[in-house]
DNA sequence: CGAAAATTTGACATGACTCAACTGGAGTGG
DNA sequence: CCACTCCAGTTGAGTCATGTCAAATTTTCG
C-alpha cells in the first residue's frame, strides 16, 4: 500500500489481486526542486501523483509564463490534453519544492482499465470532482476582486501558500506580483 | 436509438441489452424559450442531454448574474456539483431557445453504472474532456484580451454565437456588454 | 559574504467598468 | 398590422481596478 492506492481505496474498494495489479505499474520518484517532469514538445506519458511536495504546470505564451495549477500533496498533475491524448504537450511541469511523486504510464493505465474496471469509477469521480473545483475557479474569477480570489487562494492552501513564491501565486490569480504585494499591504485594507 | 446513445455509442460499444437499459432511463423533454429546468435550492436530480437548441446556467452574486456555461447540440449541461453530491444547488439553468433535451435521473445513473460498466468509461471520458476544455478556458481568461476572447467564443460557437443575446456573450466572457459592444465597433481595430 | 532573485513602493498608464443618454428592433395587445 | 413598449445594443464621458516601469529594499542561497 502507498499513498495512492489508500486514495483509491478511499473511494473504490479493490480486491488484493487488483491492488497487486495496481501497485505493478506505479512508480515512484523524487524530484529535486526546480527540476521538470514535463516540457512541451514531449508527449505527457505518465500521470503524476504527488506524494509529498509542490508541482506547478505552466505554459509560455508571448514570452510570459502563466501557471495553470500547483499540485500538493495527494494530487495529481501533468498535462490532461497531452496524456489523455498522447500528443505533444504545451506544458511545463516543475517542483517548487523537493517533491516525491507516483507515476502510472498511459500505455499501463489504458490495459489497467480493462483489468480493474473499478479503476474507471475512481477516475471517472476524481474527473468530476476536478470538474467541479475548475468550474468554481471559473466562477471565482469573473465574481471576485483579486484580494477575494488572493484570500480564498491562502485559505484553500493554508500550508502551502507560504512556501510558493509570491510571484508564483500572483501569476496562478492572474494578477501581478506588483499588485498582489500592494493588495497584502495592511493599509490598503 | 437516439442522439445520446449515439453520442455514447462513439466512444463505447454497447450490446443490444445495454443500450435497451440505457434507453429505458432516458426521458426526452421540450423546454420552451426562457423556461426553468433547475433553480438554485432544488437538488439536479437529472444531468441534461441537449439535443437541439441553447440551453445556460447561471448563479447569482450580490445581485448580478453571472453565466457559467451554455450548452448546445450534442452537450451536456446541468449543476455538477449538485448532481453528483445530490445537495441543493446555487445555479439557474433555462433554456436562451426552444430546446429538446434529454435527461438521466442521478438514481437511474448510479444503478446503471453497475449494469453497464462501459458507462463508467464513457463518463469517465466525458468528464476528462470537459476538464481539458475547462483547463482550455481558465488559461484563454489569463492570457487572451476581452477581444480575442470574444473571437474564440464566435469560432467556437460558429452556429449559435449570432442567437445568443450578446449581453450573454459578455457575461460569459466575463466583460460588460457595453465593452463587448465597443471592441465589436469596427473602427476599434 | 555577496550576487541574484523576490518583494515592496511609488508614479504613471490603460483596459475595462459605470452611468446615462440615445437608437433601433422585437414582441405584444388592440 | 399598426402603435406602443421595452429590452438589447450603441455611444460617450468620467472613473477605477489593475498594469507597467523603475527604483529601493529584503530575502535567499550558493
Amino acid at each position: 500500500m502507498n499513498q495512492l492506492t489508500e486514495n483509491i481505496a478511499r473511494i473504490v474498494r479493490l480486491e488484493d489481486h487488483e491492488l497487486k495489479a495496481l501497485n505493478s505499474v506505479i512508480t515512484s520518484r523524487e524530484v529535486d526542486k526546480k527540476e521538470f517532469l514535463l516540457r512541451p514538445g514531449q508527449v505527457c506519458k505518465a500521470t503524476i501523483f504527488v506524494v509529498k511536495g509542490c508541482l506547478r504546470s505552466y505554459y509560455l505564451k508571448d514570452g510570459e509564463y502563466q501557471i495553470l495549477e500547483f499540485a500538493v500533496d495527494n494530487w495529481w498533475i501533468g498535462d490532461l490534453k497531452s496524456f489523455l491524448r498522447q500528443t505533444p504537450s504545451e506544458l511545463f511541469v516543475d517542483a517548487l519544492e523537493p517533491t516525491q511523486v507516483l507515476r502510472i504510464k498511459y500505455s499501463k493505465l489504458e490495459l489497467l482499465y480493462e483489468e480493474i474496471p473499478k479503476l474507471e469509477r475512481f477516475f471517472r469521480i476524481l474527473m468530476e470532482n476536478a470538474l467541479v473545483a475548475h468550474q468554481e475557479r471559473i466562477m471565482h474569477t469573473h465574481t471576485l476582486s483579486a484580494r477575494q480570489r488572493y484570500e480564498m487562494f491562502t485559505a484553500k492552501y493554508p500550508n502551502f501558500y507560504h512556501s510558493i513564491p509570491q510571484k508564483d501565486i500572483a501569476n496562478y490569480l492572474g494578477i501581478t506580483p506588483e499588485y498582489l504585494s500592494t493588495i497584502r499591504n495592511p493599509n490598503s485594507h
